[in-house]
DNA sequence: CGCTATACTGACTGAGTGGTCATTCAAATG
DNA sequence: CATTTGAATGACCACTCAGTCAGTATAGCG
C-alpha cells in the first residue's frame, strides 16, 4: 500500500493543526483554550478540525503525548551514553532542563498538568502521568543498580528519583520565570552538585 | 461598635461558604468548580453567594488565602522555636508535610495552582505565588545565616531553598498519591536528609 | 470541458454557566 | 396582631463554546 497523495495531505494538516493546538495550549491551558482560537492559529476553518481529530480533548492528548514521547526518547539517549552511575544522573538532569529549555510551551502545558492529575475527578488522560512514571522508573534503575554496587549508600530510590526529578522541574521553572541569573551549565551542575551530595556517593 | 446579630449571621454565613467553595474546588478545580455545585454544598441558593462574595474569582481567592496565610504562620511558628539551622530546616519540611497531611484538599488547589501560575496570560490571583515566595524567603534567610556562620558550605541559597521547597512538595505528593508507604516521620526523616546532605553541612 | 467526489467552510445549535433581581417570608418591632 | 425589613431565593438572562452539517470550492478524471 503506497502513501498517496491524501496521506500527504493528511499528515500536513495533522501536523500543521497539532502545532497549532500545542501553542494555544500552552499559551491558554486546556480549559481557557478555545477550538475557535486553534483554527485561527492553524489558518483553517473551525470544523476542519473535527475532521483530523475527533474532540477537544483529543487534540490536546495528542500534543502532550508527542512532546511526552520525544522528552523521554531524549533523556533515555543521553543517559544510555553515560558511563557512571553520576554521569547517568547528570545526564537525566542535563537532557531534562535542555528540553524544556528548548520547549518552554510544552513544560507549561506539562507542569500544569501535572498538577491537575491528583485532582480525584480528573478526567485528563493520563499522558503526563505515564511520561513522570517512565521518567522516574528509568531513573530509579539507575540508583538501585547504583547501590547494589554500593557506589551510592543504601536509600529509598525511587523517592530518591522522583526527588531528583522534581528538583530538576523546580529549576526550569526558575528558569522560565527569569529567576535564575545562571548559565544553563551553572544550573546544570547546581542541580547535579545538590542531588549528587543528597544521594550520598562515596 | 458592638459586635451585631448580624455580624454573628454574616460570619457565619461567610465561613460556611468559604468552607464549601474551599471543597467543591479542591475537587474539581477552578474552572470545573460550579457556584451551583456550590450553593448545593452550602446549602443555600445561589443568588445567597452574591451576597457574601462578589464573583467565583473572589471566593477562590478567599479560599486559598485563608489556607496559604495558616500554612505560613504554622510553618514560621515552627521555625522559630528551633535553634539549630538544621533544627529549622527540619521544622520546615516537618511543619510543611504535616499541614498537607492535613489539609490534602489544601495541597490539591495549592499544587494546581502552581502549576498555572506560569502562564503567560494568568489572571489568577497571585496568592499562591506570594505563598511561595514567602515560604521560601524564609528558608532562604535561615541558608544564608547558616553560610554566614559556615555552618553550612557556601551554596546558591535561594535555590537551594527552593529546591528544599520543592522536595518537600513532592513527598506530600507521593503520600497523596498513595505511593508513599512510609510513615509521615519516616518520610519527613527522609527529606530531611536528602536535603541536607544535599547542603552538605559540616 | 463537464462531472463527480470530497476537503473544507463557518453559521448555527444546544448545553451549560456566571451573575442578577423581582419576589417571598420569617423575624424584629411597636 | 399588624407592619416593616432585608436576608434568602431561584427563575431568568446574556453569553460562551464544543461540536455539527448543509452548502461551497476545487482538484481529479474521463
Amino acid at each position: 500500500m503506497p502513501r498517496t497523495k491524501k496521506d500527504v495531505v493528511t499528515e500536513f494538516r495533522t501536523a500543521g493543526i497539532l502545532e497549532a493546538a500545542y501553542r494555544v495550549f500552552a499559551e491558554q491551558g486546556f480549559e481557557q483554550a478555545t477550538m475557535a482560537e486553534i483554527a485561527r492559529v492553524a489558518d483553517v476553518a473551525k470544523g476542519t478540525l473535527y475532521l483530523y481529530y475527533p474532540s477537544k480533548q483529543h487534540m490536546y492528548s495528542a500534543a502532550l503525548r508527542q512532546s511526552a514521547a520525544e522528552l523521554a526518547a531524549r533523556t533515555r539517549a543521553s543517559m544510555e551514553s553515560a558511563a557512571s552511575v553520576g554521569d547517568k544522573v547528570h545526564a537525566f538532569i542535563g537532557a531534562t532542563l535542555r528540553y524544556f529549555e528548548e520547549h518552554p510551551d510544552f513544560f507549561r502545558i506539562y507542569d500544569s498538568e501535572f498538577g491537575r492529575a491528583r485532582c480525584r475527578h480528573a478526567q485528563h488522560p493520563r499522558q503526563v502521568d505515564e511520561l513522570h512514571i517512565e521518567q522516574v522508573k528509568t531513573l530509579d534503575q539507575i540508583l538501585q543498580q547504583a547501590v547494589r554496587r554500593r557506589a551510592i549508600r543504601p536509600i529509598r530510590t525511587e523517592e530518591a528519583a522522583v526527588a531528583i526529578f522534581d528538583i530538576t522541574r523546580s529549576i526550569v521553572k526558575q528558569r522560565l520565570l527569569g529567576a535564575s541569573r545562571a548559565s544553563l551549565d551553572e544550573d546544570i551542575a547546581f542541580a547535579f552538585d545538590l542531588t549528587w551530595k543528597g544521594i550520598g556517593h562515596r
